[in-house]
DNA sequence: CGACATTATGATATCGATAACACTCGAAGC
DNA sequence: GCTTCGAGTGTTATCGATATCATAATGTCG
């Protein structure tokens, strides 16, 4: 009778809701908070009219569950985390695209967060995302701090690598051979007659697929006997449009008689392309340019973008559909398990021999 | 004695940890888990001594925080939600990117949900977010379902809508008018000597700002007694690149005089311009195309494309900078608060007139 | 018709942290 | 020397749901 005729917190603002908890639903309809827990889920026993009563309540009282309560008695925090390098890449917004949408009717929510290709602010977003208590985690690419993975090796929860084949794997992986890939697209080109090969990349080691990508091109081009590969670095990866512009200028300007140029994305090809044009150059004709990732661009622009094909979405569908084994499974923990994810060469006019 | 030997859930694995508490953590140590607490947050007030031996114990026993138990305690879930119609448009990665480094040490994470354009998704999405008792969200456009405004009337939280201005605000607001800012691109391109204007745009109302730029330019288009503009819908928003193509064709079909498109987003314009191209037509010079949005896209291509920037960043950055001042402020819920976000016209190769 | 399975529901303990308050102890003030 | 204060720490209750076990009502079968 002391502190009951005044709220103690006066946060609310006019027209909140007072804070509206399982119980009172439960008083309101004439039965207890575990019928109504009951209720929420479609699992529990509870009769098809209760269950009625019980939901037009809800609505009337304007309840929303909380979770967050719940998962502390249940132990299923309901999150997976996932963590990509950059959600303004749009690869990567199609990955994670592609796990939301494995998630969806799972009752699994993701959390997303962006590394900025540094180790660093992995390991930061490791630990901010498992004090959430995430039940499984998806990250991109193998290379990890220690402590990272001493942390999710203690969490006890499933990891799915993606987007690479990491020489470690942590647990699950999702993903396919960059420097394989790129070694791929190099052979393609080389059977199309090119023999003088030039790359543009980024500078640094700090994108690990990009680097896989630089020396997949470098062994293919010396494997085919077409002598070390000219390669520009230009940038702090992921390079950008402009950036593959500005490399193509100083890879032609240093050796001019380069016939085709492989970049480490669509987008520097991009980039590359547009400032030939604008210098008054044919691409092909002149120069021949390939990408990798087949953005949407590449196919719509002019010339058309030869480039490797990856399936983005379906390395987010598949490391989300691993996931989900994993936590249905009993848990027998069955080593190393590897989802290879398809790539392919896709030709088209940026490097058309004809031209 | 029937199932004590046994564990019950044969989900963990060899070297897993077994959920560690503060309590554990604070026994290690010889104080009291309060005081483990207290040490996570550096408000509180615990001799630096203390706290240094608490924090080499977590590490040594390999401790991580579990939020979730504390959020129910504290009443602060730590939460910020937001919802976007598409993650896979870079001008929403963009606001998404700027809400997350605006959030950047305030100990709040962000929930991000997409929408997919549509009403009745985001009155799911809303619900699912509510579940987590966030602190605050921040909503793409002004047009929600009467359930979802009741749901966040009720939660109590402050909401900001973005990118838009809404008729009917519920809470604060950080956007600019869609129509507006089409119609100074029409008055702009009107005043380089532009008279036949042509408009590509989706079918459907769904994408609201959509509707409100072709509003805008109608508008425009005939308080400069230019005549109703040729308009073309073509796909269900968000329209693509490819569909950008297709609809030029259409409207230079119908209206093969046409002296400038101007489309609904930059990612249509530069579809529609590559496929003139294709049929060997002059851009410009044959016809003038425009977009919206500025992506990185249009300032690279050849020919760059004259667009409306809009600060996608800083729509997000400050749309969270609002949701912290409501969060901080002692909740005096000054009614509507809305901040103007600026946008401009950008003038590029694709309309230039001397071509 | 009695033993037993099944269905629908309730009571209570609990998840792991934090709020709120209590307490100890040494320093400061008069 | 006694009161007052604040820094540093501990104790206990609690957040809001769910796990678990108990119980009542109903149905089944030989």
């Amino acid at each position: 009778m002391k502190n009951e005729d005044e709220p103690k917190d006066k946060r609310l603002k006019p027209g909140d809701a007072q804070k509206l908890t399982m119980a009172e639903v439960a008083k309101y309809v004439g039965v207890s908070a575990m019928t109504v827990s009951r209720a929420f889920r479609q699992d529990a026993s509870v009769s098809e009219e209760t269950r009625k009563r019980i939901m037009e309540a809800v609505d009337a009282l304007g309840y929303v569950l909380d979770l967050s309560a719940g998962s502390l008695s249940s132990r299923r925090s309901g999150f997976i985390a996932a963590l990509v390098p950059s959600i303004n890449n749009s690869n990567f917004s199609d990955t994670a695209r592609g796990i939301t949408d494995a998630l969806e009717n799972t009752g699994l929510q993701l959390l997303l967060g962006y590394t900025d290709y540094a180790a660093e602010k992995e390991e930061e977003l490791i630990e901010a995302m498992l004090r959430r208590r995430p039940e499984g985690i998806i990250l991109t690419g193998g290379s990890h701090t220690a402590r990272a993975r001493r942390m999710l090796a203690k969490a006890g929860i499933p990891v799915v690598e993606t987007w690479e084949l990491p020489e470690d794997p942590i647990n699950h992986v999702v993903g396919f051979s960059n420097s394989e890939a790129m070694a791929l697209l190099v052979r393609a080109l080389a059977g199309q007659g090119y023999r003088k090969f030039g790359y543009i990349g980024g500078t640094t080691a700090r994108d690990t697929r990009g680097s896989q990508r630089r020396s997949g091109f470098q062994k293919a081009v010396e494997e085919l006997g077409l002598g070390p590969g000219r390669m520009i670095s230009f940038g702090v990866p992921p390079i950008t449009m402009e950036q593959g512009g500005q490399a193509i200028v100083s890879l032609l300007e240093r050796w001019p008689d380069t016939e085709v140029v492989l970049c480490v994305s669509d987008l520097s090809a991009f980039g590359a392309i547009m400032e030939c044009k604008r210098r008054g150059m044919k691409v092909p004709g002149d120069i021949a340019i390939a990408g990798f990732g087949d953005y949407e661009i590449s196919s719509i622009c002019h010339p058309s973008i030869t480039t490797i094909n990856v399936d983005c979405y379906g390395i987010g569908r598949q490391a989300a559909a691993r996931l989900l084994d994993a936590l249905q499974g009993s848990g027998e923990a069955t080593g190393d398990d590897i989802t290879l994810t398809g790539y392919r060469v896709v030709l088209r006019e940026s490097t058309d021999r004809s031209a």
